[in-house]
DNA sequence: ACATCAATTCGATAGTTGTCGAAACGTCGA
DNA sequence: TCGACGTTTCGACAACTATCGAATTGATGT
């Protein structure tokens, strides 16, 4: 199979990410755990791709609970994990979260005048 | 110096809604259950204040999951709870959703140039 | 080849929680 | 007062999961 051209970079323009029903909730609950949405903003905050070890000294956990936080917060398709020889850089993945906002943000209706 | 404006009542205008890191993840946890996220769409996708009647037919639980659901969403700041008789109605705590919206929307930062 | 280090996998455990049936509570109409 | 109905509480159970130590894998440098 052909690959038709390299999509992993840098797309020029911004993409919707449409998400389905079970992607959404697959990201909530990668959400809802305390340390995990740490780990997310300590991603978010560095300058992009972030170092495991960087990482496991900003939470305190210990490797075998980061390593399991990850991969949720991988298959839950919030972050990027690229490797790199015995080393692994975590990003967030474009546009998912944005999704995500604007749904929530758009289930909050013009308040009910009946209140 | 201090009087700014006091604003814990129904402000006319626009209400910043400002969430700590606890309310935070509790909202997250909240909505982190598919059936919770669920009723909560029912809730606003409804005019205002649903019975939990209606929200009962709409989910399709036991009396009593639905109303640890309903509590659930309540402790977290995410819904109103008005008491009318012996009915109980249910509607969107304005504000909440935008702000947690936004803080996630903030995460998202511009993409890291070396991807 | 060897030792070292980063990261993952495995196995186990403790705590959390979604779910429901049954009982209780409160309200309303007859 | 009584019964019917909406809702909540209680108790229990099953499933899930966050956490960690120990062992493993894989890559790097000597």
């Amino acid at each position: 199979m052909a690959s038709t051209k390299p999509e992993t970079k840098s797309t020029p323009a911004a993409r919707p990410v449409r998400l389905t029903r079970a992607q959404r909730s697959a990201i909530l609950k990668a959400l809802a755990d305390p340390k995990r949405f740490e780990l997310l903003e300590t991603i978010a905050r560095s300058q992009c791709p972030l170092g495991c070890t960087a990482a496991h000294e900003a939470l305190s956990i210990a490797p075998a609970t980061l390593s399991h936080h990850i991969k949720e917060l991988q298959t839950s398709g919030l972050i990027d994990v690229r490797r790199e020889g015995k080393f692994a850089f975590l990003s967030i993945k474009p546009g998912v979260l944005e999704a995500l906002s604007a749904y929530l943000q758009s289930l909050s209706p013009t308040a009910c005048p009946t209140r």
